[in-house]
DNA sequence: TAGTGGTCTAGACCACAAA
DNA sequence: TTGTGGTCTAGACCACTAA
């Protein structure tokens, strides 16, 4: 399924193709958090590439919280972390994993519908052009966590609708039946009174508020592939980053 | 001031201080955003060290968002993003100019009080040890945009609440008359409902809504410092930033 | 002591931008 | 064509950890 091995033939660099093996084999738990993964010496012999390369590869993963190096003691699988849902793209349930909470997911809605200016403009679209919309309702331990809309350009995927996103990953399914991969977002985080249609969805008491977040997710293409708002419950959910100079 | 060469036997590696130079350079604004910098050939030759050592530095700086590469041109110096200030430690004056506003402070109070236990532990302190509280409102364009709550560990900086925080700012008295560089700071997000003392100060409406933001700030030695909170008004303060795989 | 990651060097060839 | 950054190699010596 994923390769193994490095092209030599291909024209993507060395190292981004041993990126995506290492990353792969931690995003499939081949590599458990806490395992140490092969010593750089190992990765060189493996792979047949030099130890600047390897080094490369390691500093990626390492910038991303992936993993992280011990000298004299080796590089280990990094344990996932809230901060990690600050800079990197992770799943409603991958979170919740996190914040130790179980997830679940009630599909409110979801049809097709012209776009909207403002939303046109974010997907670098025409105004009009068909969308796909995917409302869901985010449980965390039974209870609303938040509510998800998903604005998806129906041209780059289409019947994507025709999917149980109550059972499906909305990523998993742009991946394997349109080879879209989500690669980078933008995103704004604002704090809002809760819309009155919201309130009882999100079981919470007026005036309730929300942490808002508006997000623009690209393919590796850097094509914009869908425009995102989630409404999240102000009183469960939080956000956590580090700062540096 | 600042060295402008590497010490060839100090203890620190050659990029750390080869980048302290550079980012100095940035930071005083001798290298101006949109200037190119001087060409990883010349770096190699005015301070003597190798291609590989050179591009680490500008790796980093890169990844920091303060400069940008473009193949066959040159580096340059970025121009400051809003994206920044959710990963870099950005002061308020820089934040609004960023944001296109004219920034302000008044100085509400500054006392000294014993520490509670909640922001004791966050400290890693004692229980009623000594803190220097400041509370500051902050303005743009003249309009009450946020208020911040400064808690110090007094005995890190004593009679530090003796300047004018109106004209000065907190972190360069902290640098010049403590030699403490806040270095890192770890963070938590929040939407809240305005609580009834601070509708006043905010010039806002109940009920009116907040970013709250709790940081923790450490010293290069990793030591915490600074508890600080900040109450943004929501209808005029929103963040950004970018994720990735 | 053996094995790990941390730092550093001196070269090489390539792709791209501007003149 | 020249100068820029992008990728890659093959080595070296060091500091730290664990046995």
């Amino acid at each position: 399924m994923y390769p193994e091995t490095i092209d030599r033939y291909s024209k993507l660099p060395f190292y981004q193709q041993l990126y995506e093996i290492l990353l792969n084999k931690i995003q499939q738990g081949e590599w458990q958090p806490g395992d140490m993964i092969p010593p750089e010496s190992e990765l060189i012999e493996n792979y047949q590439v030099s130890r600047n390369t390897v080094r490369q590869v390691l500093d990626m993963l390492v910038n991303e919280g992936l993993i992280y190096r011990q000298r004299g003691r080796g590089t280990f699988v990094a344990h996932p972390s809230l901060e990690q849902s600050m800079t990197r793209i992770v799943s409603f349930t991958e979170d919740m994993q996190q914040r130790e909470f179980t997830p679940g997911t009630q599909v409110l809605s979801a049809t097709l519908l012209p776009a909207e200016a403002e939303i046109a403009a974010k997907l670098q679209i025409q105004t009009g052009e068909q969308l796909a919309c995917l409302r869901r309702l985010r449980l965390a331990d039974g209870e609303p966590m938040s509510i998800e809309e998903s604005y998806l350009v129906h041209s780059y995927c289409p019947e994507i609708l025709q999917h149980d996103y109550a059972q499906q990953p909305l990523r998993k399914v742009l991946e394997t039946d349109f080879g879209i991969r989500i690669a980078s977002a933008k995103q704004v985080i604002k704090a809002i009174l809760a819309p009155p249609e919201l309130i009882d969805l999100l079981d919470i008491k007026t005036p309730a508020v929300l942490l808002f977040i508006e997000r623009v997710s690209f393919s590796q293409g850097k094509i914009p592939v869908e425009f995102l708002r989630i409404y999240y419950r102000a009183d469960r959910y939080s956000l956590f980053n580090e700062l540096h100079e």
